[in-house]
DNA sequence: GCTTGACCTCAAGTTAACTTGAGAGATTAG
DNA sequence: CTAATCTCTCAAGTTAACTTGAGGTCAAGC
């Protein structure tokens, strides 16, 4: 019936299987080989065959950008990674390190972020003249520009 | 000299010092008005006035989209704020409440997905066949598509 | 009262990330 | 072999989130 029945070699994976196996549209994985965040062999009537590893290649696009990544952003992180097979421990430790950094950034950002929405709440600041995430004052006009108490270096309080 | 040393009302700031207090540009500050996420008031003469309230209001957006949500999210988020002028306490904690779920949820799936990147480096296995990470014998194949060990619900084990 | 630097509107252009469609070749069950 | 299903390329369209530009108005200092 489908061509899943049929006798897949592991590492020659057409894309409509690709394509179900990860969620993605068939355009969508063509459109990210163009941009070469995959790579992917040909056979002999010139189609596409992906490698089994692929499909977690593409699975870690599709979370990072879910968490609003930019395609740029995971290009960077999986050019250390070798396409069409799967990463040796050293080739995904420097990727793992490499992104790290952007992944802690946005978690201290997010949980910051989140922190400051629940204590206003608690906090009695009806006015929410003292609260954390504002800028009181306009300090930000005063010392620079964009805010910086929730994005920037300052610390609270 | 420039305009911010003149006398400015409290709640009457134009929108280039709107634009200088929080660092977006002009276009973008009129681009988020017109979608509904700011409201402004006019002077007799037609230009906009914005509440000293509106500059944490745009700070809010500024961090909530760096973080990568999109301005419908943040319209909605937003959309129990009262516009010029500051929340009250339970305005606030209504768009606490409501934001706060999605802010947890990208804060799981952030640390989830950076554990595994480095569980990956300490755990020895060279093949990754067993990294958590990937779906192991492409899991995802035969119960549904799309990635599902750091997205999905299926416990990491 | 005039000049200069904001500001205004409206239309069109831009980048990212894809999708859609046309027209044509490749694969495989039967 | 043939029909049904995939797949291919290439061009053009789409949505989000803005920017740029043209042409004109407003406001503050001298």
């Amino acid at each position: 019936m489908t061509p899943a029945s049929a006798a897949l070699k592991p590492n020659q994976l057409p894309i409509g299987e690709v394509a179900r196996r990860t969620g993605l549209s068939v355009s969508a994985i063509r459109f990210y080989e163009e941009r070469g965040l995959v790579t992917a062999g040909r056979n002999k009537g010139g189609q596409r065959r992906f490698a089994r590893s692929d499909i977690r290649r593409l699975s870690f696009i599709m979370i990072a950008q879910n968490m609003g990544f930019s395609l740029q952003r995971i290009t960077l992180a999986l050019s250390g990674l070798p396409t069409h097979r799967a990463p040796s421990k050293a080739e995904w430790a420097k990727m793992a390190e490499d992104f790290r950094g952007d992944l802690e950034d946005r978690i201290v950002t997010l949980t910051r972020l989140k922190d400051r929405l629940d204590t206003c709440i608690g906090c009695g600041c009806l006015s929410l003249d003292d609260c954390g995430l504002y800028n009181k004052q306009d300090i930000a006009g005063r010392s620079g520009s964009g805010p910086r108490y929730v994005i920037g270096t300052v610390s609270s309080t």
